[in-house]
DNA sequence: AACTCAAACTTGACACTGTAAAGATCAGAT
DNA sequence: ATCTGATCTTTACAGTGTCAAGTTTGAGTT
């Protein structure tokens, strides 16, 4: 085999990472009951007991999932984002188009990052990770703060909003309460709930 | 031991009810990983493989007790609105009370109700009791409906919000972001949000 | 260059899980 | 009284997480 530039620490190369992607692959292909450590093991090629060396048990190898998880969360928003329009609130619609879009295109990672235990108990790295992905959906609401209030009102009825609707759409909890909320497109629909909550700043 | 009223179809008495009990026990007490096919059997005093002849599997048993969640959750709103003012809106505030009760209440059912496969796969019960809990959503919704416009749209945002705020609550979301917003109170904090969205019907 | 030794990984085992097949038991109908 | 079918048990098997040992590897030390 010809050398790798990459350093092999030790056997396998990076087999923290790869018990990641292999975590995710497993998720996006059979759904949440697909991810498990031997599973995964056997997708590094590496023995079942293998991962205990890399996390601690398989809540480890999700918390470390969900990490990631949020890293490519905040990754869709940010593409939606750039792909929008320049005003505020096409910025805001496009955040929580990437917000919908991700949790379409990946609901069972998205169910493992928002059904994980709870803050209180995440490593630290999670809980930057989560408040990273976060700080985008705040900076877009930013702009549609009315002056004296504090932030956290709308950022929470955005944040609620986008965030029920898509977990809402995801369990396909809306087709069967009115099939033509699924005909006129996801996004379509989300979109027309913002218009009307996201008001112009000036009151 | 003296006779029940109750008549005991065969050996149990009536398994099947048992068995759901002791599941929604199971969830509350020890969380989802809790919910084993093995201890519900265990619970009930029968051997582990008489659940299969109740339920088509795992899968059958939580959708089984997915639905009677579903009653659990529509009694919830519905408690809720009985102690709630007379008027429209205290109407819809205690609706939304009972929903993020419930989910507070009963997280891990809560989860169970939501997460379960698409409703296209559900079975025709569990679909009715799902329809039958968002009817009283539904209800309190339509006096904020403008006129002219489709019901639909005004029942999305109120739904999509309440969830997506009690989903967040539920797993701990709002704690790093805002401690205050836990410390306000979660019943508080949503009604808030509500007042902003819920405006009268007359434009 | 040889040694040391800790990290990375393997092997084997155990308890628990869901599921299937086959047998036993019992209530009610014939 | 017997039959029948639903209810439940017993037994077995594959897959899972986790633990306790042993083995390999490679980097640093002397």
């Amino acid at each position: 085999m010809t050398d790798t530039p990459i350093q092999k620490p030790h056997h396998h190369g990076d087999l923290r990472a790869a018990l990641i992607q292999a975590g995710i692959a497993l998720l996006t292909e059979g759904g949440k009951d697909s991810l498990t450590l031997r599973k995964c093991a056997a997708r590094a090629g590496v023995s079942h007991a293998a991962p205990a060396h890399h996390f601690d048990g398989l809540a480890g190898l999700r918390g470390a999932i969900a990490q990631e998880g949020f890293r490519l969360f905040r990754l869709s928003m940010l593409e939606a984002r750039a792909t929008a329009g320049d005003n505020d609130l096409n910025r805001l619609k496009g955040i929580c188009s990437g917000y919908l879009n991700f949790a379409i295109q990946n609901p069972a990672l998205f169910d493992l990052i928002f059904s994980a235990a709870p803050m209180s108990t995440f490593e630290e790295g999670l809980k930057q990770g989560t408040s990273f992905a976060y700080e985008v959906l705040r900076e877009a609401c930013a702009p549609f703060v009315p002056v004296g209030q504090d932030p956290i009102v709308i950022e929470t009825q955005v944040w609620s909003l986008i965030h029920g609707y898509s977990h809402l759409y995801m369990a396909g909890r809306f087709g069967p309460i009115d099939p033509s909320m699924q005909a006129r497109g996801p996004i379509d629909a989300v979109m027309s709930l913002l218009d009307g909550l996201a008001t112009p700043p000036k009151a």
